[in-house]
Formats: C-alpha cells, sequence, structure tokens
DNA sequence: GAACGAAATAGAACGCGTTATAATTTCAGG
DNA sequence: CCTGAAATTATAACGCGTTCTATTTCGTTC
C-alpha cells in the first residue's frame, strides 16, 4: 500500500485521515473483487468493474493492486487467513494426527465448495503464478501448510514434511477441481488417502 | 483437429494429401510455439507471431488450438511424452522403488529445467485451466502419473495412490519454481522427501 | 479436368488487462 | 487557513487474445 513513514519500527500503520481513507479503499476493493468472483469466477472479475464497484477510478485500483493476478491473490491471503483464524478457533476433535489433518481440512474444503467460482478464480490466480508475486503466493502456501500443521499437533522435522507434502496435494488437488477434471470431492479424497499413507 | 470421415473405426488419420498437409501444419505450429517460448516463455508465445511463424493464418492457427493455453497444453502433451518414452527406454537403475522413482524424476526434472522458459509457460498454462481443457489437462496428469508408476515398479492399489500424491507434489512444486517461489533444485528435494515418506 | 465444398488466407475489429496523461481533490505541515 | 506534494479521478490509448468477414486456394469426386 502506498505512503507510510510511521514515527516508530513497527508494521503497524499510522492512524491518520489519509490512512483511514486509503484501509477503506482497500477493503471495498477487495469486497468488490469477491462479490463479481462469487456471481462469474475469474472472468467475472474485470478491473474496470471492480474499479466502479468499489467506487475508485481505475488508475487507483492498480495503485493499490498492481494487477488482476494481484488483486485476487492479496484476496485469497485474507480468505485463507479468516479460514486458518477459524478453524484454529474450533480445533479438530480428532485423537490421532491422521483424524485431526483430515477433519480439518475437510472442513477447509467445505468452506472453499460454498464458494466454488471464488475459490476458482484464486486458484487460477495462484496457478498461473508469475515472479513478481512470489511473494504473496509464498504467503498463501505458508498459511496453508500451517493450517495443516496446526492440525498434526506436534512440529518435528518429519511433520513439517509431511505438512508441506499435504499442502502441495492439497493445491494440486483445488487445481484439478476449479479446471474441471475432477469433482470437488475428490479433493478430500485426494487429502484423505495422502494423510492415510503418510502419517499411519 | 478438422475433417476426418475414415473408412474404419480407429482414430488413425486416414493418408490422404488434405490429411498430410494438416500434420505438416500442426507439427509448423507447435515447433513455432516451442521456439518461441523457449526464447521468452509465455509471453513471448504471442498468437500472432506463432502463425507467422508456422506460416500459418491466424484464423488456422484457432482452427488447429482453441486457445493460447490449449497450445501450450498440446505441446505439453508431446513434451511429456517424449520424456516418458525416453525414460522407458533408459529405466532407472536401482534396487528399490524410492531408488528408482527418484532417479527417474530427477532426470526428468533436468530435462525440464534445459528448457526454463518453456517449462514455465506449459505449467502456467496448466495451472491456469479451465474446464473447457480439461481432457487435455487429465491428459497431462496421466503421463505424469505413469512416469512415476513406471518407475515404482508394481501396480498395486497403494502404488497407484503414492503415484498420484507424487504427480501432485509434483506440478506444485513444478508451480512453485516456474512462479520464483523457489529454486529449481526444490522439485528434486520436494519429491525425494515425498518418495521417502511415502516408500519407505 | 471441371465443379463443388472445405480449408486457408489476409485483415479488420472487439474485449479486457494494463499504461499513460492531464486535471482535480485531498491532506499533512507550517 | 495556506500551500505544495501526493493521491485520486476521468479518460484515452496500447497490446494481445480472440472473433469475424470476405476472398482465395486446395483437394476430393465425378
Amino acid at each position: 500500500m502506498p505512503t507510510q513513514s510511521d514515527e516508530r519500527s513497527g508494521t503497524e500503520p499510522v492512524e491518520t485521515a489519509l490512512a483511514r481513507n486509503q484501509a477503506a479503499r482497500r477493503r471495498r476493493v477487495l469486497d468488490a473483487t469477491l462479490e463479481l468472483a462469487a456471481v462469474g469466477g475469474f472472468d467475472a472479475v474485470q478491473m474496470r468493474d471492480v474499479a466502479a464497484a468499489a467506487d475508485v477510478a481505475l488508475g487507483t485500483l492498480y495503485r493499490y493492486f498492481s494487477s488482476k493476478e494481484r488483486l485476487l491473490l492479496e484476496a485469497m491471503v485474507e480468505q485463507q487467513e479468516d479460514l486458518r483464524r477459524h478453524l484454529e478457533a474450533h480445533p479438530a476433535p480428532g485423537s490421532t494426527p491422521v483424524e485431526r489433518v483430515v477433519n480439518v481440512l475437510n472442513r477447509a474444503n467445505a468452506s472453499l465448495r460454498r464458494h466454488p467460482d471464488v475459490t476458482a478464480a484464486m486458484v487460477r490466480a495462484f496457478g498461473a503464478s508469475r515472479a513478481e508475486d512470489a511473494d504473496i503466493v509464498e504467503r498463501v502456501g505458508e498459511i496453508m501448510t500451517s493450517i495443516i500443521t496446526g492440525a498434526i499437533g506436534s512440529g518435528t522435522e518429519r511433520d513439517r514434511r509431511v505438512a508441506r507434502v499435504l499442502q502441495q496435494v492439497w493445491l494440486s488437488s483445488l487445481v484439478g477441481w476449479v479446471g474441471g477434471v475432477d469433482p470437488a470431492r475428490r479433493v478430500d479424497e485426494d487429502l484423505e488417502a495422502a494423510a492415510v499413507l503418510l502419517l499411519e
């Protein structure tokens, strides 16, 4: 986001009129993005329409998000962070890592399935990512991984490796789903199969 | 591809002047695609340029490949099939499934690394795939999986499941590499780690 | 080898992501 | 409050994927 110049080190933005307006604009843009994506997926998220719906000029939209892909990826970061927060607030009940991982990922996917077009737009942006967006792509991956490690419980070296594998399976499976190759159910099946193979 | 109407059931094309010319055009287009991708990756594969380089009209290009994405995916099918053929002709030496899988995937990745921009273009098309291209995306996935099952050796139910997981890890890892998130080496590391977790 | 239909061609045109420009508004600091 | 810099706006314009149209060429068939 533009402008900063805090007084002290931290990354927290200053509470000024400008900053408040900018935060509000950013929020309107992200909300408009989700609304449009919910209706028609990736293709319906047209930059002119996002700008209009957010009541922001096209140039301003690009000042905040340097590309359509970046816009969708930042929306994805928010979505995944909400998801993680929710899942951590409602931990999985199972007594074994496999049970807990499967439970958490089932719930996560159920949430994604509730907004298929939104998920499709985001996953597509993720899969087509270019180098200039490596930072956000990485953050999304980290959040997904941390959802998994949270469900496994312990954080041994082996568990961290397992979590990375599961995250990669998750993503590939989502790509397969939103690309129309597999039905939504397949994502759950893939993850359960992988979790069993890796954790039992 | 356009026109058919064989005399008997099979999928093999008839040996006629038309069919030969069309096969030649298709070949020129795919070659031009690879050439352009080799230079500047996804962005350098511009449909007008492909058509010009293949000495074909733009409309003809679209008659053969309904979209840029489809063009890259069909090129990817060819590339992966070549790769599989080569790997099957030179089987991995190891005595255990892990050794053989790791060896085969290392060689496959070495081959992909030799043309990073081409790989990037193809993986990007794969990751951004839409429903209308589900058929080719599926074929690419199948070829990658069959490369892995070939290296594992046996074809038990469990091994088929393991192969699918490894294929998904492979793809996610490639997305991470071409997206600039991870170095090329990471693809090998991910696959070795996953193979060890799944097969020992 | 003439005729008919399919395929290929050249080129214009459209849609949308992205960039560029000039005019206007906002706002932190004096 | 004034002011200058930064942000926002409105709008035009560019690039490239894709579509469309009119015309020409090709190849099968009789």
